[in-house]
DNA sequence: AGCACGCCGACT
DNA sequence: GTCGGCGTGCTC
């Protein structure tokens, strides 16, 4: 009797058996139908055999195991596998939840022939001039432009340019202007010039490229505007020129068409493909087939994308590195940066982690000789200098809603030379808080213990933690006095004061809230680009990995709030982020000034960031954290639970801590509400377990997850949150 | 996660 | 007497 074993998508860490008569070894990795319960599921065959544990009267037979599709390379279940362990996450619901919607159906995949295949523009194609294509034609023009542009255009593409195009395709087949075939053929395209490299990005290139056949970890550690990018694309060139695939991650979307179309740019003749987060069902089955079947070459995505399937992967490059968003906050709690590290390990090729501000740990990892240090040391374009820090004592120069006097005057020089400027503040709204003069109140998120946040746009106050919102009121609620008032800074007050001090300027507002509407990301890059701004207020959407090279002044406003901070952690973030922001000022012909208002500016954070000395920063904070005994020198994990009430949330925490049986090597630590108690609705707390040692920590999860499995859980959620970056 | 089974309160 | 509340436990 054969029996297959299935991942399925259910909250239990285990495999289901059924029989199977027609499986062989071969179906390993592809996708089964089987009944399960009163249901249908579908899921993943992990292993093929004739033995199994199950009582052969519970034993069902599979419906169907679908063969359309190639099946899981066993490297990719192998990382599956290891997540699911890590992590301590059923391996069903890692598996099920990382594929394409469209796999976890119990139907096989359709797609038509023509949408399966990217076409490539042939060399007698690209001889074909335009006009003899006639004017009215315009479908034809257009697609066969396009095609010129890029030479290869994906299904999605051509579908984009217009829907009916496939009878002009198969035509175009016929004359040979287009093929299917991929090509492997690698030289850059002609009509961008290829920057110079400086002597640091050569040696880095020459560096990894000499040993792109093993693997190696390997931090890229380079200030903004070292030319990262560039060693990026030399090191893909060199991965392209074996016929191998890259796997480039990135911290979140906004930034992706912008990487998106330099690479374009830099290899016309391959397909490059991105996985984020805005691609219908569709389109994302699309490109996670091309890039499973070797098709796509460059496979640009975020977290999730560490889980494409790859079956000529040559290169992994994680930009960014520190970025927070490569671990994933709910659910399954993986870091993509980690488990891109693992893949790589497994698959024997390197891993790029890039960035100018290294996370602690793989900072730690990098002198201690575990990964391979790569430093930049200046910036890649000569005329770019880093930009002059200074500080703006708060203390000694009051401000008037936040702007302090220096920090004005600098702007209106600014407006003056026609420079750009850029005031940086980290929070959104118009005040972080309504207050009642006369009585106590404050305006407060009936779900979560938060404030609400001042909208005075829309008139309304809103909960930034749980989206709540609801109007503004017309009095206090607690003592019916008419007499409250928005109380501190957010980006419209800013924008609000601003307008009043320089009725002229063109000022334009940057956050969540401006650019929520679709394209307003790409209004808003043009309008900089075109300089119809004068002066960009914003919050961290701003920091992020943006070309502004009219940006000549960068003013930072309430940055101290971190600097105090309860979470260890707090320093390190800060410091990258205003690295991040100083770094947008003087990037191409403008010479760059940051000044940061503070209360504290003879604090070692500001000191180091104003020599732009990261080491020095690091080290120190390594010291503390030493000291201290936090990451990276012990390992963490998280018992994180909620439920109506906090009570419950601690009761549970206590029988889990209870369960558990430590040994020397773990440190358990007492139940302790969140720093945000409720959110949404739920009390949160968490349980803290360290070790020193990864492995036994490991152990011990393992046996522990076991155990608190078997505790009742009447309405309690929880979760093992394994090397936790958030408390 | 779903979904059924099951054992106690308020209804035609 | 039953309808239905959601606590408990199983799914190959």
């Amino acid at each position: 009797m054969v029996i297959i074993r299935i991942a399925l998508s259910v909250p239990v860490d285990i495999l289901f058996d059924y029989q199977a008569e027609d499986a062989s070894s071969h179906d390993i990795g592809l996708r089964a139908c089987v009944p399960f319960g009163k249901k249908k599921l579908t899921g993943i065959i992990m292993a093929i055999g004739t033995e199994t544990q199950v009582p052969i009267e519970k034993l069902k037979s599979v419906y169907c195991i679908f063969r359309e599709i190639n099946p899981l390379p066993p490297a990719l279940l192998d990382l599956f596998q290891f997540c699911s362990q890590y992590y301590h996450h059923p391996l069903g619901m890692v598996i099920m939840n990382s594929l394409p919607v469209l796999l976890r159906n119990n139907k096989p995949v359709k797609l038509k022939d023509s949408a399966q295949h990217p076409l490539r523009l042939t060399d007698s194609g690209r001889r074909i001039d335009i006009t003899t294509i006639p004017a009215r034609n315009r479908v034809a023009r257009r697609l066969l432009t396009e095609f010129q542009n890029a030479t290869i255009l994906t299904a999605q593409q051509i579908k984009q340019i217009s829907p009916r195009t496939s009878k002009l395709l198969i035509e175009w087949k016929r004359l040979g202007w287009v093929t299917e075939k991929p090509t492997i053929e690698t030289s850059p395209s002609k009509t961008t010039p290829i920057p110079t490299l400086t002597a640091d990005q050569a040696n880095a290139v020459t560096t990894v490229t000499a040993e792109l056949e093993r693997f190696n970890t390997w931090l890229l550690h380079g200030v903004t505007g070292s030319g990262k990018t560039e060693i990026y694309l030399r090191l893909i060139e060199s991965a392209l020129s074996h016929d191998k695939q890259t796997l480039v991650l990135i911290p979140e979307i906004n930034l992706t068409p912008q990487l998106e179309a330099v690479f374009r740019a830099r290899f016309r003749t391959v397909l490059l493909i991105n996985l984020h987060s805005g691609l219908n069902d569709t389109q994302r089955l699309t490109g996670w087939l091309q890039a499973q079947r070797g098709e796509a070459k460059i496979i640009l995505g975020t977290r999730l994308a560490v889980f494409t399937p790859l079956s000529r992967l040559g290169l992994i490059i994680v930009d960014e590195e520190h970025d927070s968003s490569f671990k994933q906050q709910d659910g399954l709690r993986y870091s993509a940066r980690d488990l891109a590290i693992f893949r790589a390990r497994k698959t024997n090729i390197p891993v790029v982690l890039g960035s100018a501000t290294p996370s602690l740990e793989s900072y730690f990892n990098a002198i201690n000789g575990r990964y391979r240090y790569i430093r930049l040391a200046s910036r890649a374009m000569q005329s770019a200098r880093l930009p002059s820090i200074q500080y703006i004592d708060t203390r000694i120069h009051k401000s008037q809603a936040g702007l302090s006097e220096p920090l004005l005057k600098a702007l209106e020089k600014c407006l003056a030379n026609k420079y750009q400027s850029l005031i940086f503040i980290n929070r959104r709204g118009y005040a972080p808080v309504l207050l009642c003069k006369s009585c106590t109140w404050s305006a407060l998120c009936q779900r979560c213990s938060s404030r609400l946040v001042v909208h005075l746009r829309d008139k309304k106050l809103c909960c930034h933690h749980c989206g709540h919102e609801e109007n503004f009121p017309r009095a206090c609620p607690q003592c019916g006095n008419q007499d409250i008032a928005p109380f501190g800074q957010g980006t419209q007050r800013v924008e609000e004061t601003l307008r009043a001090h320089f009725p002229a300027a063109r000022i334009l507002r940057i956050d969540r809230d401006s650019t929520r509407r679709k394209n307003a990301w790409k209004e808003i890059l043009h309008a900089i680009h075109t300089h119809q701004v004068d002066i960009l207020i914003g919050t961290q959407l701003l920091a992020k990995g943006h070309d502004f090279p009219n940006l000549s002044l960068v003013g930072i406003l309430n940055a101290d709030t971190s600097l105090y901070s309860t979470d260890f952690r707090a320093s390190e973030r800060l410091f990258a982020q205003l690295m991040q922001v100083s770094g947008r000022a003087g990037r191409a012909n403008v010479a760059g000034h940051v000044l940061i208002q503070t209360e504290f500016p003879d604090h070692p954070l500001y000191h180091a960031l104003q020599q732009h000395d990261y080491d020095t920063l690091a080290q120190a904070l390594l010291t503390e954290r030493k000291i201290a005994g936090f990451p990276p020198y012990v390992y963490q994990a998280l018992l994180r639970a909620e439920a109506h009430s906090i009570k419950i949330v601690l009761n549970f925490l206590k029988q889990a801590a209870h369960l558990a049986e430590p040994t020397q090597a773990i440190e358990l630590y007492d139940p302790v509400p969140a720093q945000l108690l409720r959110l949404k609705g739920m009390e949160r707390a968490y349980l803290l377990i360290q070790s020193t040692s990864r492995k036994q920590l490991q152990t011990f999860l393992a046996e522990w997850y076991r155990q608190i499995n078997t505790l009742p859980t009447r309405q309690v959620r929880w979760v093992l949150d394994v090397d936790p970056i958030e408390f």
